[in-house]
DNA sequence: TTGAAAGCGCTAACAC
DNA sequence: GTGTTAGCGCTTTCAA
């Protein structure tokens, strides 16, 4: 069946190099040399099209498995990421991810761990296999980790966390920038009494952006007051839950953790009967779009760059952007103003 | 520097299975045999556990390219996707076609297009050069696309999409049976005038939903009222602007197009005075999480199986399920019931 | 300017 | 029970 014609395809084979070759009357050599594009090659520019044109009625296609057989590297990096389908922040994560590697002709291997650490392993296994060029561990929102040890047989860059103890690269949001942005853009429109409503979890992200609503405010010459910080768990409830508690403190404005807490801080705003902006400014933290740009109004808020996390960790993982001292890099949180706060007309 | 000892490793080179080979003092297709537990090879317990430990010892980790190559098959799937990073949606697909994979030992990889033609095919085009099984094409919204030819070279399905005049396989939810079940759960409480708030957007969710709330109207005997379908455009604005017109109607309950647009809706609700439930029923589509759980009071509403959409799309390819005649395969839209609907105490 | 040939790491017949 | 051997499709000296 398969034996009677020469070099018979085997069940839905492709067409090889070797087969082009034959077909342009060439060798294979020459085949790679021009499909490469090899540089130093010297190749008329007869044969060049000759084999060119062979390849394209054939319908060639390189086999990767091959080239990277013989060339011992690969052109994968592989991702890792605890949680994609819960929120849009690891798809960012991924997609900052991919383009960065697109653009320099490398394919993610992506694997959803799903905080299972047997799945990890294998997923790592996975990828050592296939001679990834090294691994992006990442997490869905900033914290610490604690890292499979088969990370240690790759280049491996953090994303969005860090490990204690361990002195691998990281690549995390600011948190203290962002903080002080937020916190900044409040200052900016005149507010001098501010209440930050900050995380009940233990976190950078609690840590940091505290940190940073501190300094913003200590440069603007005003004493931080303890009375107006409070915890509440991140999530609507707990901006709602706490909101009479920050109005007891005559505030004019309130920094919330995250989006989702004013979202919950706006409702209970608006039950009793007061409105944002006119009553109380807001600031959100994470942008998260489908509640920041459509709330009434929409919210001013500090956005997490996680498509730059992403991207930072492959142009760090290829060399092509140096590692600060400390090993971290701080991507900044940029500002994003919409409507929730109010212009009080004197600066600071 | 490398050509002094006997078989130099190359610059960071791995184990190789002839290596094991070696320490073990057996040939290479014994340590194939045992590592890969060949079916049919008689080795020796004890020629096993020697292979085993001098793999073990020497950190052996197999070359998935040289398996590739040699067996001329692949355990890669491609997912292209046109958008990750707007909607947790893709993340969830991806998640979905994860998990199924892997346990079929396969791995994704993942490509984001952004609706750029010339991405998505050089996306294909890399997928094809690592002789994956077959491409899941995927959307982010459930809608009609127009296919890339290079798909024609491999086994493709797609997913939460369809190409009119293909006879591709396709799995998309089930948008008509989703819009019964949100209607039914409004009908099931005692509700008899219910509000249809449809899509501005053509597309299969704008007339399957819309067909589905016919459907459970009249299988309740019923007769729908054109007055009451409204159209809004699919976000929190349309919501918004869109009750005055259906509170004129005097209805009890009203479906949303999805979660979004009641979430815009409870807004002008509680800006009128009024409550949800008390004053007005609400049942959403979707199931956004960050909005249906959170809203004031929760949102009883109907998920989207994007999970399910992907997994189903990984069976579909790998050949573990059967494609429906027709070529469609419909997912069902699960219920979720929250608080945003009053029982009216009366069935039917 | 081009070709021959070795070999990347592994599997799969087939010997023994 | 275990080893020999022939490639998989490609790149890469090196020779011509």
């Amino acid at each position: 069946m398969t034996n009677s014609t020469p070099r018979p395809r085997r069940r839905g084979a492709r067409v090889t190099l070797r087969e082009v070759a034959e077909a342009a009357g060439v060798s294979t050599a020459t085949v790679s040399h021009v499909l490469n594009e090899t540089s130093g090659a010297r190749i008329g520019p007869d044969t060049r099209q000759r084999v060119r044109d062979a390849a394209d009625a054939l319908g060639y296609r390189p086999n990767a498995a091959a080239k990277n057989l013989v060339t011992g590297t690969t052109r994968f990096i592989g991702l890792v990421a605890d949680a994609i389908a819960t929120t849009p922040f690891a798809g960012q994560i991924i997609h900052g991810a991919q383009d960065a590697a697109w653009r320099q002709g490398y394919t993610l291997l992506v694997a959803n761990t799903a905080g299972n650490t047997e799945a990890e392993r294998d997923a790592i296994a996975m990828m050592l296999d296939h001679q990834v060029q090294g691994i992006l561990y990442s997490t869905w929102y900033h914290r610490a980790v604690e890292l499979p040890a088969a990370l240690r047989e790759t280049n491996t860059i953090l994303v969005n966390c860090y490990a204690p103890g361990s002195d691998l690269p990281a690549v995390v949001p600011d948190e203290v920038q962002g903080g002080r942005t937020a916190t900044q853009a409040l200052l900016d429109a005149g507010h001098r009494r501010i209440a930050f409503v900050n995380t009940t979890t233990p976190s950078p992200a609690h840590d940091g952006r505290l940190r940073g609503y501190g300094e913003a405010l200590r440069a603007a010459g005003i004493t931080v007051d303890p009375a107006l910080v409070f915890d509440a768990r991140p999530e609507q409830e707990g901006g709602y839950d706490v909101l009479p508690r920050v109005l007891e403190q005559g505030v004019t404005a309130v920094f919330c953790h995250n989006d989702r807490v004013a979202m919950g801080l706006y409702d209970a705003v608006r039950e009793r009967g007061l409105t944002v902006p006119e009553d109380l400014s807001v600031m959100g933290f994470d942008n998260q779009e489908i509640i920041a740009a459509h709330l009434r109004p929409p919210l001013s808020t500090v956005g997490l760059p996680h498509g730059e996390l992403g991207a930072a960790g492959v142009r760090l993982l290829l060399g092509q952007q140096d590692v600060p001292p400390g090993g971290r890099l701080e991507v900044t949180c940029p500002q994003v103003l919409r409507a929730s706060v109010r212009n009080l007309g004197a600066a600071g």
